[in-house]
DNA sequence: GCGAATGTTCGCTT
DNA sequence: CAAGCGAACATTCG
């Protein structure tokens, strides 16, 4: 469950179930997820806190307590967050349970699960006093959304990398939240194609993609939007095979803008849909 | 059986 | 020393 726009949606689905909530217990089942501290000290710091609210920062999810320590983490590849009655299903590859006290009788209380297939994920905690370390956060670039994320942003910070655009909209201390689905996307949106040198685009194509992903990622985060319930149903996984793609994974189908057929090339080792008539390679 | 999959980090080579 | 590149992490799916 990767993206910022998931993130996002994670966090508003999630955030208003869990808000006031005592964690009576919390279950790892697989010790390795958790970064730091060590498993049994995680478990135990968090035994009777009580849960704030949550915020995003790029892909990062923080759940804040009211003791102001917080825990962070980041699902990577295939992890997911599922809040579920304590006797629901358990999902295959469940690596750590918080159990929730929602003030029912025992038996009949909440967990909060994370599940992960490849077992990416990890979780930090950090105490009130603690700055943000070890994970990551602290070095993440302009969220896509913030006003400064402008021509001039993008000219100043990309204009001299000879990288791909698509591997520079993928750093995350540039721009946090961007990854392979939405560079897609974004590139697609602003006629780009994304083995192009950056130190090869104008200000006009800087303006285009300053314009584009806000624009996108916002639209993401709204077509998205979804009901407690569905999530449950869908195990979070909602987003994909939508029909609001238009580049990603569309190899070999036609353009939406002009009918030609989408071609895939590998950019900075990740696979990259594009239109070759929309996106034509104006560096060469 | 092989290759690729929403992400990030590490280590080696240039 | 920085940039670039592949491997690694672990599992599933087509």
């Amino acid at each position: 469950m990767p993206e910022l726009p998931e993130i996002e949606t994670i966090k508003r689905v999630i955030e208003p179930q869990i808000k006031g909530l005592m964690i009576d217990k919390v279950t790892v089942k697989r010790p390795e997820v958790v970064s730091y501290p060590a498993a049994d000290e995680f478990c135990r710091l968090l035994t009777g806190q009580t849960i704030s609210h949550m915020t995003r920062r790029g892909k990062f999810l923080m759940i804040w307590l009211n003791s102001n320590d917080r825990i962070i983490l980041h699902l990577r590849m295939t992890g997911c967050l599922l809040l579920t009655p304590a006797d629901y299903p358990e999902e295959k590859h469940t690596h750590i349970i918080f159990s929730l006290n929602n003030g029912m009788e025992e038996g009949h209380s909440t967990e909060l699960r994370f599940s992960d297939t490849r077992r990416f994920g990890r979780f930090w905690l950090l105490g009130k006093d603690e700055a943000d370390t070890y994970s990551g956060i602290e070095k993440l670039g302009t969220e896509p959304l913030d006003k400064v994320l402008t021509a001039e942003y993008l000219n100043a910070h990309l204009g001299k990398r000879k990288k791909a655009v698509k591997e520079c909209l993928l750093d995350q201390g540039i721009i946090a939240g961007i990854g392979n689905i939405y560079s897609d996307e974004i590139l697609f949106t602003a006629g780009i194609y994304p083995a192009r040198p950056a130190n090869s685009l104008n200000m006009e194509e800087w303006e285009h993609l300053a314009a584009a992903i806000p624009e996108r990622i916002s639209y993401f985060i709204e077509v998205n939007q979804i009901t407690p319930e569905e999530y449950l149903e869908t195990k979070g996984q909602h987003y994909r095979n939508t029909p609001f793609l238009q580049a990603y994974g569309k190899e070999g189908k036609p353009c939406p803008k002009c009918g030609e057929t989408f071609c895939r090339i590998v950019v900075g080792g990740r696979g990259s849909v594009y239109c070759p008539v929309c996106q034509r390679d104006k560096s060469c």
